[in-house]
Parts: structure tokens; sequence; C-alpha cells
DNA sequence: ACACATACATACCGGTTGGTATGTAATCGT
DNA sequence: ACGATTACATACCAACCGGTATGTATGTGT
């Protein structure tokens, strides 16, 4: 190990590039306005990643994939019962994530809309953690109805596609909006959705409604 | 009128504009780019619009707005099934628009991932259009709730928020997937959530199966 | 017919961009 | 101990960006 810690400086440069292209996409962020962040210079950057692009594709792999992962992967991975986990995730999520997240929106879907029509490896390597939530869902939805808890008539797939789907909607509306409230009734009509899928318990469940 | 016909020339700009934002994005569209296209010259664009974030303001208001009332918005105010028409048209519309509008993704939400929190004109202006088109789904969903087939407990306004969010969310990820199928299937979920907000007729209804 | 406004075209500008070439100090392998 | 490699810093560059200043031809109002 060297005592420049090429590491340590490789996340710094990482950290500070994945705050601003949440903040100002992809194609705006400054490699100027990312090292300035961190006190480095372009021989570290240029060092490191051989072009802006690399650094975009490992800022997915390394950052907003890992940061998945510990909120909304693991989390219905680990549990045995799926599909409450699911509606758990998804009650919780606007509590577990900074409040300038949704004013920033979505980091994933952010470079999805952005990239993904433009630079084909952007769009591979994004739809490749897109498929890994897609089929989390996907598991934790054919594991509740292999548990009796999701309908035996649920097509698990497309349930699971619209599930991801919508969520990135619900934080893209009000990121447009502004509005951490419009996101909060967004999702609880997500949950609504979720239930909808469950089998009828004893009361018949679900409905519609909450606070405008 | 002048001989040069300045409407029409706005108007080839706007549509250039339209088309090279939807691509690139707004802030990645080149002015210059968009000259090419019609054969005319910054002097033109200058004259007709005093910044490039006015064109882009002009562009939401008189272009995409347009197609989306015309797409969307009317047929669903027009009608006196409101409930059927918002599942024709969410049935439909992949039918009803060119299929590349999935690989470029919605105009209107690209623009609102982008901007929003960027610039506060386009988030407003964006906002507006949203705000339209939330409310025409949530007075289809009043007037479907007035005339008994949406069920009375259903909270039309967040249920409106959602169906739009979703919708976007689809489209979303369809663009992320490069997949005209994908976005089929969405839809088809968001289908099947509305028909979760009507009344039970006299057949149990709806379901979640479909192909995979 | 003449002053003026409109509707553009042309040429130009400062600033910023991603990227590179070069330099250098520290560390590693042997 | 010493060459090679790693890990950066510095200086520089061509390309492109949005925007402007100026020029000009074609109208319109009177």
């Amino acid at each position: 190990m060297q005592t420049k810690q090429p590491d340590l400086t490789r996340d710094k440069i990482l950290h500070s590039a994945f705050c601003e292209i949440h903040r100002q996409g992809f194609q705006a962020a400054s490699i100027t306005n990312i090292l300035q962040d961190t006190g480095l210079t372009k021989g570290a950057l240029y060092h490191h990643f051989p072009t802006k692009q690399a650094l975009g594709l490992a800022v997915i792999d390394e950052v907003i994939k890992q940061r998945l992962e510990q909120l909304i992967f693991r989390p219905l991975r680990d549990s045995d019962k799926p599909v409450e986990a699911l509606l758990d995730v998804i009650a919780t999520i606007n509590k577990k994530v900074p409040a300038d997240f949704v004013m920033l929106g979505c980091p994933l879907n952010n470079l999805m809309q952005e990239m993904s029509a433009l630079d084909q490896l952007f769009q591979q390597q994004l739809s490749g953690v897109l498929g890994i939530w897609q089929r989390t869902v996907e598991d934790a939805l054919k594991r509740g109805q292999q548990q009796g808890e999701i309908r035996a008539d649920v097509d698990y797939k497309a349930a699971a596609l619209f599930v991801v789907s919508a969520w990135e909607g619900c934080i893209g509306v009000a990121k447009n909006m502004q509005s951490p409230k419009a996101f909060e009734s967004c999702m609880k009509q997500l949950h609504v959705y979720v239930e909808g899928l469950m089998s009828p318990p004893r009361k018949k469940a679900q409905g519609g409604r909450q606070s405008r």
C-alpha cells in the first residue's frame, strides 16, 4: 500500500463525483468542480479513471448500486417475510433517506432519464442495477406467493416491473413538484397497489384513502 | 404580415428545438444543432427568443403541453365516460405515439428529471403541465366516482397523483430498458391498478396476469 | 416617398469543457 | 541501493458553448 493511499483518493473522487452528478446530472457535471471538492487535481482523476465516462460508470457501480443494495435490496433479500419487508421498505423509505434526496431525485433514475438514450454503456450499467432491483422485488413477490400471502393469479414478474417503475415515477414526480409530501402520498398508493396483490385474509382489505 | 413569415420561422425553431431537446436533453441541446436543422441562424433565434432558457420554456408550453393536450388531456375531458376513457388512453397510448418515443422517453419527464432541481422557472413551467395532467385524471376519477364507477372510498386526488407518477415511471423504466414491450407490460399493470379503484360490478374483476 | 421597425444573417467573443503532455516525488520490487 | 512503477500536480490545448454587436434586406405606417 502506498502512503498516498490511492484507494482512499479514488473513493474521495467517486464520492465527490456522485454528489456533483446527483446535483447537476452527468453531462453537466464539471470535472473541475468534482476535483475542487476533493482538493485533488486532474492528474489524480485521470490516473484513476481513463475518461469522464468511466468515472460515471464507476459511480453507478460502486456508489449508487451499493446504496440501493443497503437501502432496499438487502432488507428484501434477508427477510423471510418478503411481502411484509417490501411493504415496510415502501412505507419507510422516505424516512431512511436524506430529505434532499426527494428534491434531487433518485440518482439512478436521474441517470437513466439522462443517459439511457445517449450512451449504450450507461444504458447497460443502469439497466443492470435496475434489473437487480426488479428481480429482488420479483423474488419477494414470488416467495410471498409460495407462502400464500400473494394471490396465486398474480404475474409477479409484471407486478415487480410495475412496482419499480411506479417507485421511480413517484420520486420523479415528487422531485418535479419539489414536494416530499407528494412523495409520501404517492408511495402510499404504491403500498395500496402491493396490498392489492395480497390474498384476502378475513377482513376485506385496502381501499385508497388518505390525506390530500 | 411580413414576407418572411416570422410565425412560421418561430415554429420551425420551436419544433427543431423540441427534437434536439428530446434527444439530448435541454442543457446538452446545442443551439447550433437546432439551427442547422432549420437552415436558420442565430440572428433568427435570438430575435424570437431572448435566451436559450426562454426557448426551452416555450418548447414546454407550446409543443410539449399541446401534444399532451391532444394525446391525453382532451380525450379524458371530452368523454362523458371518464373512467372508460382513462382506461382506454392507458391501454392504447403505446400505439398512438411514435415508436421512438419509448426509446427517447417522455419529453416532459425528461425535462422534469433534468431541470426541476436546477432551474426554478423550468420547475414551475413543468409543474404546471404536470398539474394539468394530474387534475385531468383527478377530474376523470371524480366524475367516475359520481357515476358510481369508482368506489366511494377512493381518494381520487391521491390516486390521480399516483396514476400520473406511475405513468411517467413506466415510460422512464421502459426507456432505460430500451424496451417497448416493458412499457406495454408496465402500462397494463397501471390499467390493473385503475381497475382496482372501480366498484365491483357483478363479476369479480381483475387480477394481474399477463405474458412474461 | 421616406422614416422606421421587423426579420433575419454574419462575424465575433469570453468562458468553459474534457482531455493530454509533462514533471516529480514517493514507494515498491529486487 | 537503485531502477521501475505508482500516484499524483501543473500547465496547456483545441473545441464548443451561449450570447452579442453589427449589418442588411424587406417590409409597414404615414
